[in-house]
DNA sequence: TGTACATCAGTGAACGCGCGTTCACTGATGTAC
DNA sequence: TGTACATCAGTGAACGCGCGTTCACTGATGTAC
């Protein structure tokens, strides 16, 4: 089955929705969601007021909807780690692994915290968002150990996300010459001591 | 200095307000706190939907004016805790004795869970209040220990509370008859060996 | 104790704003024959 | 290759809704003298 070459159409509508993404995500950025208007949005992409909805069904909506398919390979790629490493140590493995060269994505993940973080309403979808991935992981937990109880593996990948959280944050705040894939590395190795 | 007696003004404003914050939980509980609007809260609180916006300047603000005064205790229970606990045995105790005695407030520690989780800008707006309630925590970690270091310390914050937050949803989803303070002191015992 | 004024809880009405919907249309692109 | 029709990206205009604000008022309560 040969990959037919997008239409002009097709190719309209995607530049049209890209369009409106950076531009949302931008303008989120800089000036705030809630003080950014969809019309304003709008404007900045090149399109009418209108158009907007036509894509989106939210204003909301628009911020998520490029998902760099960061949570939808990490569960396969932890349940390639090796059966004799702990559950902790595969879970920093992979997220070490998935977060090399992120370095390239920098300035859109930073775009991207930014405006996620300037609006409550957004902050809570990503809280709503992370329920999911920490169902996601407890489930692939529970598939890589038969032995291991709902509850912990349930714990554990909301502390996983918890740290990966805090390193990606830690990443976007000091220079750029660090590896996000070492802050995470340096995040799952501190927690053991200081609980214990 | 005397404790003045309410005048019948203040009773009468402070009855208006209570029965507001209850109606706005009742009805966000219930339908959702999207789906609820400011005039539905007002009616079932027996005030002009004016009235709403002379007590709260937004309807979100309604939902948290209730606190009850756990993060304002927290701090300095836990530095009563005695030095040579672990900041991590400290922090799970001081969870522990803050929490007993909370059957009582269950159904209104479920109805505040239910209002919030209804909707994604409450949810934001807590996780907003989770970041202040880890700096304080954070901060008197290293009130405790003059040599903690602030990223350990922010770090044990953040995962104390995320514990702390699955064991009161544990709790609200369980039977009444299990304690809070037992299902903090479980979380807390169950994660060291996760991690090891 | 009584009067005169000040304060304040509560309300009504009208409004601006931004989100999201509905109806109706244009004109370019795609497809069937 | 050419014609006839279908689809679809894009737009305009008008609207409903709920939040939050502004202006103006009432009447009970509180206070100064």
């Amino acid at each position: 089955m040969v990959q037919s070459p997008p239409t002009p159409r097709a190719v309209s509508a995607a530049r049209s929705r890209e369009a409106l993404i950076d531009a949302a995500l931008a303008l989120s950025a800089r000036d705030g969601f809630d003080a950014t208007t969809a019309d304003q949005i709008a404007e900045r992409a090149g399109v009418s007021p209108r158009t907007f909805f036509r894509y989106f069904p939210t204003k909301e909506s628009v911020v998520f909807h490029r998902d760099y398919g960061f949570m939808r390979s990490f569960a396969d790629a932890y349940l390639e780690q090796p059966a004799s490493a702990s559950d902790y140590d595969a879970l920093r493995a992979t997220f070490v692994s998935l977060t090399e060269g992120f370095g390239a994505l920098r300035s859109r993940i930073e775009t991207y915290r930014a405006a996620v973080d300037s609006s409550a309403v957004l902050v809570g979808r990503e809280q709503e968002h992370f329920e999911d991935h920490a169902t996601t992981i407890a489930n692939a937990t529970v598939e890589r150990r038969a032995n291991a109880s709902r509850d912990d593996a349930r714990t554990l990948a909301t502390i996983a996300l918890a740290l990966y959280q805090r390193a990606l944050r830690r990443w976007l705040a000091g220079p750029t010459h660090v590896e996000l894939a070492d802050l995470v590395d340096e995040e799952f190795r501190r927690l053991p001591p200081l609980v214990a």
